[in-house]
DNA sequence: TCTTCCTACTTAACAAGTTTAGTTTTATTA
DNA sequence: TAATAAAACTAAACTTGTTAAGTAGGAAGA
């Protein structure tokens, strides 16, 4: 048997008042609206005894304003988005608001379909880390004036965005190799083609032209075992670095380099773009870049609160700085 | 300029047909409600040119159901419950359902807060990780007859439970050390004292009571170099073996050990309740206990839609069965 | 021809709050 | 003493979508 859940009529039916008493009372504008001491205090006992909880819906349709934000990633499982997340919810519960979480998985169908529920549920704001650049879903989200921040994906050129410079990051990486790479494998997940990684891909490449080093662009299998072939042949094709631009690969490209007998550090040279705590304590220690990824989630929530105010402006891109961890595998 | 969303009546005035018309026609009963096939074009057309996004919030608060479900977890950064997070999002998107995840951070007044906040979201239903026992909020969830399903952590025994049997984990894992150890240090964080825990504890005290091991509760300090002194102590007591409780502790551990010139595998030994992939490429390989995560976050949600249907059933446990990773470490 | 039935809709109540514009009662002031 | 003001509320409109009940008009059957 569902019973009904305690509406304010509910309260005001049993203290004797009209719902509207009742609304000002716990709205804690009692005393704007000249609601005695003693009504006001019948009231709060009523609701409480009652377990009165107020209903968000319909306070949101007749106000227009949820306080809450759409948060949309593509994995929450990946560390990197995990605690994106967990920075965005932080900063937005602060302000009173909050996050509503939805994963993509990088299938750009399903993200258009989770966009509209978010639009659905009346999203004061969106921070979006896109699959991909979101051309069909521009024009939904103009003619909703939602305002919107990308984070880590950039994806439209005009709208804001808070991240890193892929390109320069990547161009960078190369140059931190211990030795000059003979040959250099550029590593990224199988069908992975997020913006960032095409960022990412088209530094790594401009960097080793201007290094005159030769350079592949290898996109991993899933299955461990095509990952040892695969790495078997580089090596014996004489690639001796290796550039990860994915954090989700580099186990699968660790166990590898082990199950071929490559010393890491000694035989071969691995940077990983996208830093994990553990790699202090992998065998060798993995040179990474860690991303400021707290500082993209801080100032993505930033930007979208100057937008909620202020709707018209051009959109703005601040690119943070990351920081290379150099540990020994480089 | 906040312009105003498309609604229904928008789109009935412009195309010269009531609300009703038009809501019939958008939820595919204008064959029911004998709509005609010309005005359903027209209605589905000028639908699509205006951009109509229905409110989700009018629907709900009409039909009384959200098709949402608020998840509780303690940290949506903590790999464990990050991979939880999308299982149970994943299962129930199949599902038709959404998901709203809140981060309590182990604190029990933003968790009473945030549940609070789910209900007065009227989701359909709940999936719980408990900060700890929350005698505090039953009668809330009672008095509003939202289903409830604990997952990992336990907050009501008379509720429906999905999770691993902590005690009982733990204690194997006493006598899973290569060597019985001589004194065992049972680490967990700094203040944590979550339920789970408290069994795991309790469980690892058990077994080194039947095999006569002398040992150590301890709670590791938050900065490294009290972490390190910490280490210190316990190997100069003569501890040989550590069994770590929680994952996010044990990097700290590891850099402890190292930190003291102490070998593991060699001068001493550790096992990990938690397993994290990375664990196989550190050194040496950690020994770890593989949670069964998606199977729980499965079988929770499974459990959830049995209660949405019927309301009136005993609280049911189902216990999972969690996998040693058997490295080097131990 | 009158009744009945079907088609193609419309009307209005409803969900649970918020908010504007009133209303009644009492107190104060000219 | 009448007018004015303040105190303590209430009534009803409003947010948007759903849905039960109703209606107008035409066709078919008795």
């Amino acid at each position: 048997m569902k019973t009904k859940r305690t509406s304010l009529e509910d309260i005001a039916k049993a203290v004797g008042v009209s719902k509207a008493t009742v609304s000002f009372v716990l709205n804690d504008k009692g005393d704007e609206f000249n609601i005695s001491k003693e009504k006001q205090q019948l009231i709060r006992d009523k609701a409480k005894e009652l377990h009165y909880v107020p209903n968000f819906f319909a306070k949101s349709l007749r106000q227009g304003e949820t306080k809450t934000v759409g948060l949309v990633v593509s994995d929450i499982s990946n560390p990197f988005y995990a605690e994106l997340c967990k920075t965005i919810q932080e900063e937005l519960y602060h302000k009173g608001y909050n996050v509503f979480i939805v994963n993509t998985d990088e299938d750009k169908e399903l993200e258009k379909v989770l966009m509209g529920e978010l639009i659905q549920r009346s999203v004061d704001g969106m921070i979006i880390s896109p699959s991909n650049r979101i051309e069909a879903l521009i024009p939904i989200l103009r003619s909703t004036h939602i305002p919107v921040v990308f984070a880590d994906r950039q994806g439209d050129e005009n709208a804001d965005f808070v991240g890193v410079n892929n390109f320069e990051e990547a161009k960078k990486l190369v140059y931190c190799f211990s030795k000059q790479p003979k040959k250099l494998a550029v590593v990224l997940k199988n069908n992975s083609w997020a913006i960032t990684l095409e960022e990412r891909v088209l530094g790594a490449k401009e960097a080793c032209e201007e290094l005159g080093v030769p350079f592949e662009i290898v996109q991993l299998p899933s299955e461990q075992n095509e990952v040892d072939m695969t790495i078997k042949g580089l090596i014996e094709e004489g690639f001796d670095s290796f550039l990860v631009l994915n954090n989700m690969v580099v186990l699968k490209i660790l166990a590898g380099l082990r199950n071929n007998n490559i010393e890491l550090g000694k035989d071969a040279r691995l940077i990983c773009f996208d830093d994990d705590e553990v790699f202090a304590f992998v065998n060798p220690p993995i040179t990474a870049l860690k991303q400021p990824i707290s500082e993209i989630g801080i100032h993505a929530v930033e930007r979208l609160f100057i937008r909620l105010k202020e709707t018209h402006q051009p959109g703005k891109h601040n690119l943070r700085k990351c920081e290379l961890m150099v540990r020994s595998s480089h």
